[in-house]
DNA sequence: CCAATATTCAACCATTTAGTTTAATGTTTG
DNA sequence: CAAACATTAAACTAAATGGTTGAATATTGG
């Protein structure tokens, strides 16, 4: 059954925030790139850098986009940044999924149902 | 045991391009807040922009980004676009983020572990 | 100590974004 | 048909983004 609560703005909600941050650092390919490459253990931010066709600078700047978000967490270590992956996000965002695929999935089968009784889904 | 397979860029796949539509659609407020009150049923524009605080034109515009990234799908009758929400993005998504969750949780027990036995985790 | 290394900072540029306002387009309806 | 309605189009602005280069900072090693 389809829930009735209606979320309509959730104006200024501080989650909103991290969501922001979370998702517009997985929206570039660089930066996702860089997270499956984190995947496989830390590393420097130079060698990092190295496979990608930009300046370290470049990327330097993409990870603090990372950082901002949680998904990438740095160790310093004298001149050696370790850059390794940040958990927190990943449930976040789930926990986001999960929220709204209940709603999705109960939208889109009643959408079927429509469609399946031949009815007109427009009014 | 730690996956060993290096993903390093993964340049010009197509995938990409869509992830980058979903993940930009995803990163604004406004555009998940519609998400959301579309999930109890498909509305019109003009329905849609009335709480925001922005005028028709911009939620339109806001429209058209989930559109692009098909979190959106848009039927028209006569003078009236209806909105509903679009199923492939949220498994591209699900997927995207299953896939790396196992390398994710695997990262961060060997991140645990090194915490836990108190070596250095630098070098 | 001095040079090389690892990284960021700062200033700049081109492009995109998110918003605005003012038309324009097409559809209903009295 | 003419006026109201639903929506997009176009042109503009301010701010953010993704990249560059060149300098600054701090650490390490010979």
């Amino acid at each position: 059954m389809l829930a009735t609560t209606t979320i309509v703005t959730d104006a200024a909600d501080p989650n909103d925030d991290r969501l922001d941050l979370i998702f517009h650092a997985l929206a570039d390919r660089t930066r996702r790139s860089l997270l499956s490459r984190l995947a496989n253990g830390s590393e420097r931010v130079t060698d990092l850098a190295i496979p990608f066709d930009m300046s370290l600078n470049a990327v330097s700047k993409h990870i603090r986009v990372l950082e901002r978000a949680g998904l990438v967490v740095r160790s310093v270590n004298g001149r050696i940044h370790r850059c390794s992956l940040g958990a927190e996000p990943l449930h976040e965002i789930t926990r986001w999924l999960d929220y709204y695929r209940s709603f999705w999935e109960d939208a889109l089968a009643a959408i079927a149902d429509y469609v399946e009784s031949g009815l007109n889904m427009e009014q």
